[in-house]
DNA sequence: TTGTGTTTTATTGCCTCC
DNA sequence: GGAGGCAATAAAACACAA
């Protein structure tokens, strides 16, 4: 328990309630003043301040008991004692709520730079793979492998391509799904919209023509965003058809301007809170 | 000196707990 | 139902620029 007499170094205070009342120097005509303007505001002196703050540190609740000796030992009446802890807690807690404020506004920022990071590696890796492709094309297209819609590259426009993505997105996913607690169903709207391309078998050829599941239309936004017009129509008919049918895939649920499967721009906003900043 | 913003002390009303 | 806690608020005291 603290006293008052540690806290003024071993000297009692001789003070009453208000700052700058002094018994030693003024006497009795600053007693008078203090009794007559009793109605009004006395703020508690440096010392009684001090003691009271001594007095919080230990315990920031207060026991009748220990209101009663606080009062005494400060010559406060214990209803200010029990105000001034109110107050004081009020304001550790306001500080509180600063603190904890800056420490969600520091994690927010971190977890935003790793998604930022992630997505732009993201990017990159699909415009990687969409370059090789169109290498890995013209190459069969010049050596004349093309044969009724089969193609060496068959592989290569499926499996591989399919898993890179899919990893990609998981990682994604498990960012939202740690940083974004308010957003469950959007989460889990995108891992089944992941879990489609997963179980989806790869793309197949009939008669020439290229069979996919709806999630497939990933492929095609890549061809879209990196070939032009032109570039497409050159191509032959087994991957010009990659492109026109698969134009006609339902694409309902992903809407247009999606960058990526069930995961475009539009959807940002809403999945991630900083979208709004 | 004065106007203005901030801090401190105190009140009120509501809620919870025993 | 009384005591004590809290949030909201009032009002006095204080700090400070103009």
């Amino acid at each position: 328990m603290v006293s008052f007499e540690d806290v003024q170094g071993g000297k009692r205070c001789n003070r009453s309630f208000f700052t700058g009342f002094d018994l030693d120097e003024n006497g009795d005509d600053e007693m008078d003043e203090y009794f007559h303007q009793s109605e009004k505001k006395r703020r508690l002196s440096v010392d009684q301040v001090q003691f009271l703050e001594k007095s919080f540190e230990v315990e920031n609740k207060l026991e009748p008991d220990r209101k009663i000796k606080i009062a005494k030992d400060l010559g406060l009446q214990p209803r200010q004692v029990a105000i001034w802890f109110q107050n004081r807690r009020a304001r550790w807690k306001t500080k509180q709520l600063e603190k904890d404020y800056e420490s969600l506004n520091d994690s927010y920022e971190s977890l935003k730079t790793d998604y930022d990071n992630i997505l732009k590696e993201k990017e990159r890796l699909q415009a990687e793979v969409a370059s090789l492709t169109e290498k890995v094309i013209a190459k069969e297209k010049q050596e004349g492998k093309f044969k009724h819609g089969e193609s060496e590259t068959k592989e290569l426009l499926q499996k591989p391509l399919l898993n890179s993505v899919s990893e990609g997105e998981g990682s994604k996913l498990s960012i939202v799904d740690a940083s974004n607690n308010n957003n469950n169903n959007k989460v889990e709207d995108i891992s089944s919209a992941r879990s489609d391309i997963l179980d989806c078998d790869s793309p197949r050829y009939t008669d020439g023509v290229l069979e996919t599941c709806d999630s497939s239309y990933v492929f095609e936004h890549e061809y879209q965003s990196d070939l032009s017009q032109d570039e497409e129509d050159n191509l032959l008919p087994p991957y010009n058809n990659i492109f026109t049918k698969l134009e006609d895939v339902n694409y309902s649920d992903p809407p247009h301007g999606s960058s990526s499967f069930g995961f475009q721009e539009e959807d940002h906003h809403t999945l991630w809170p900083w979208s709004n900043y």
